[in-house]
RNA sequence: CGGGCUGUGGUGUAACGGUAGCACGAGACGUUUGGGACGUUUUAGCCCCGGUUCGAAUCCGGGCAGCCCGACCA
């Protein structure tokens, strides 16, 4: 991708009515734009991102067999009834003009639709278990969106549900999730804490959450220091300085953002929406279930808040727009112009700041602000030397590599 | 949903109840190019609706919006 093709540009200031420092670089990366409060626009560079996150949340749930479709934004009354959930404080509700009252909510949990999709093809315990995702956008009404990505009225989640014969095979499929859902957040960058929770709307069962630590973070967890054992304020009898239940460490009370849970359903789901089999001995059983959250659009704003200093966004490699920022000086474009062509032939992602008229200065501020793992500047200076300059995003240090050596030394 | 604060170009600000101004930004042209260049020039604003007044950005009332704290939650 060429810079001076980019629809979007950076911006010098921060906007006034954003507080959170994932909104503020976000925004003035040209990642994503504020259209009301808890609402945003994924521009082409923060959009990239987005895929990044999503494809890795793609194989850690393909790789538990997890088969994914895509469910309507637009919920039929129909289905929530019959659990209660649909005249909740959450929702969005819909009707077109000639309705008098509104038939559909825009979908902000899926159990129910995917449950009653499940009943028209599951009939015996040979069907079972199953496992369904889904990546899609979610619509909450929030009081009060704040944090810019943390908490929104529109948001991206990854919703995985999952169908069962017995209580022992659900446990046995959420501990496979919990070491997924561990998986997909160390690949993108992120360490967090399994955390014991309640369940709200969802379910009375004991859930989990998936926390990382930060001041930002709406949660209070209580966490021991050594072994990690964690419990959220909602449902904890810990305090700060108590001793772990588990190994006798230290508790202590942190800040997090959830980034995923996971929850028990149990036959909750099933028997409102009659999904039933029948088993080896003939009898007829509601389906256990269990239900698994990603939130896609909070991953990233979590991301930002860990991953950055006070030029802007440092991206994890496996998450990053691009690779390679490659900053052209001097009007140098046509020797430029090959090393983006070779880079790109090799598989490397590159944005590539071919403008003319920008100074050095700017061309600097907007490759740390972007924040791509390595920066590759080519200049009159560096050519004199056959060369290019790499430094990476998180270190002061460069390097000149010759320019014959340099597609290898990326990959 | 309660409480607080704030609403003037994209951003930051100024204007006694009496001409909406400045700086930055953004755009055009030219000159520039190793850490947010320079010159010329253009651009864009009083949140909305009422009221008071000869006259309202300014005073009053009511909305709406944004941010922050809390409650609730995912």
């Amino acid at each position: 991708m060429k810079l001076s093709q980019l629809f979007t540009k950076t911006l010098r200031e921060s906007p006034k009515d954003e507080e959170s420092i994932n909104a503020k670089l976000l925004i003035r990366g040209g990642f994503v734009a504020k259209n009301s409060a808890g609402v945003y626009t994924f521009l082409p560079l923060g959009w990239r991102v987005v895929e990044k996150i999503t494809k890795i949340i793609k194989e850690e749930m393909n790789a538990i067999d997890g088969q994914e479709l895509f469910m309507p934004a637009l919920v039929d009354k129909k289905y929530m009834e019959p659990t209660e959930r649909w005249n909740l404080d959450v929702g969005y509700f819909a009707k077109s003009k000639n309705e008098k009252e509104a038939n559909f909510v825009l979908g902000w949990s899926h159990e129910e639709v995917l449950t009653d999709i499940a009943a028209k093809f599951i009939n015996s315990y040979k069907d079972l278990p199953f496992y369904a995702y889904q990546i899609q956008t979610k619509f909450r009404h929030e009081a009060r969106p704040k944090s810019g990505l943390l908490r929104g009225r529109e948001f991206m989640m990854k919703d995985l549900y999952s169908f069962h014969v017995s209580e022992e095979d659900l446990n046995s499929y959420y501990e496979k999730v919990k070491a997924a859902y561990l998986k997909v957040f160390e690949h993108c960058g992120l360490r967090t804490i399994y955390t014991l929770a309640g369940g709200g709307v969802f379910t009375d069962n004991f859930t989990h959450e998936f926390q990382v630590l930060a001041d930002i973070g709406e949660d209070t967890i209580y966490v021991c220091s050594k072994c990690e054992y964690s419990e959220n304020k909602e449902i904890t009898k810990l305090k700060d300085g108590d001793k772990c239940p588990k190994c006798a460490g230290k508790i202590s009370e942190k800040r997090a953002i959830e980034v995923g849970n996971i929850f028990k359903n149990g036959i909750k789901y099933s028997e409102a929406l009659g999904l039933y089999f029948v088993d080896e001995n003939g009898d007829k059983k509601p389906v256990v279930m269990g239900s698994y959250g990603i939130g896609v659009s909070r991953l990233m704003g979590t991301i930002v808040e860990i991953y950055n200093d006070k030029n802007g966004i440092i991206w994890p490699q496996n998450v990053a727009p691009f690779i390679v920022h490659l900053i052209v000086l001097n009007g140098k474009n046509e020797e430029a112009d090959k090393i983006y062509e070779n880079l790109q032939k090799a598989g490397t992602e590159v944005l590539y700041d071919d403008r003319l008229a920008q100074s050095p200065g700017e061309k600097f501020a907007d490759a740390d602000l972007i924040g791509c793992p390595i920066r590759i500047v080519v200049s009159e200076k560096t050519l004199e030397k056959n060369s290019a300059e790499i430094k990476s995003r998180e270190q002061q240090k460069t390097e000149l590599v010759k320019l014959t050596n340099l597609v290898d030394k990326i990959r």
